[in-house]
DNA sequence: GTTGCGATCAACCAATTGGTTGAATATGAG
DNA sequence: CTCATATTCAACCAATTGGTTGATCGCAAC
């Protein structure tokens, strides 16, 4: 479960893995010469390696007894894209005069319908558990 | 505790906190403006932002009883930093045929002292712990 | 001052996470 | 077949996470 998104964020906030994702841009490497820098048990790292395997991050082979794990460099761009867009995004909002309009607008209505400011996402993006129907407490 | 980038991937590992952040691009909000498209209570929204704070993600100010929630775009730099250093340096191995020469090399070797295949990390770079002198274990 | 709204704090809970150790599996070498 | 190597599976544990409810705090309005 969870999207591919989230797992690769997840799989990114440990320094640890990252510091093998790092290391595997620059080569492929095994799971014990993964371990080798670390203090942790090469159960551990395999554990990290699971992680990596399934947020997409990572890829293995076989090579006899060996298991080479591989960078899948094209995931990248899955965070690539969503940072760009919400960063482009707040971006704008300081060039252009709109933004502060808005705000004004915004800070003295508080509770309007206000089309477009819940939910903005796109294409491609994921659903958190949403109601956009205000049924919470005493809403 | 915990580096920033550990902390900004971990806060966008999740959809709703992901969601926030698509929408604060849009314009600055209010907790309870927040809140209003998800299901949950109003406690958790203010948690969820907590963790969107104290990664540096988004800050607060205070207005009367509001306390209107600002996306810091900013820190969109660090995570993109991080993520194009390692996105081309995996290109680059497969643009050149020093890569295949090193991979073919490292297979043959395998326990070799190989400077440059162990923590790559950089200037801007986090340390996991590390032993760097093989004491794990039997080795 | 008291009421009411916006937001946070505190205590609690179930699920997940990162780690451990010990046993098992898979493959190649003797 | 047996042994050694490389890796994973399984059970367990402590800490963290995302959620809950109830109490509290800050501030403005009556």
């Amino acid at each position: 479960m969870a999207d591919q998104l989230s797992k690769v964020f997840a799989a990114l906030a440990d320094p640890t893995r990252r510091d093998m994702v790092a290391r595997l841009s620059l080569a492929d490497a095994t799971v014990n010469e993964l371990a080798e820098p670390y203090q942790v048990s090469l159960q551990a790292v395999s554990k990290h390696l699971k992680v990596l395997e399934d947020s997409g991050l990572v890829s293995r082979t076989r090579d006899a007894q060996r298991r080479p794990v591989h960078l899948e460099d094209n995931v990248f761009d899955l965070m690539t894209k969503w940072i760009e867009r919400y960063r482009q995004q707040a971006e704008e909002r300081y060039q252009r005069l709109d933004s502060v309009l808005a705000q004004m607008d915004a800070d003295e209505v508080t509770d309007d319908s206000d089309p477009g400011a819940a939910s903005v996402r796109g294409p491609e993006d994921d659903s958190p558990q949403l109601t956009h129907g205000r049924s919470r407490k005493g809403a």
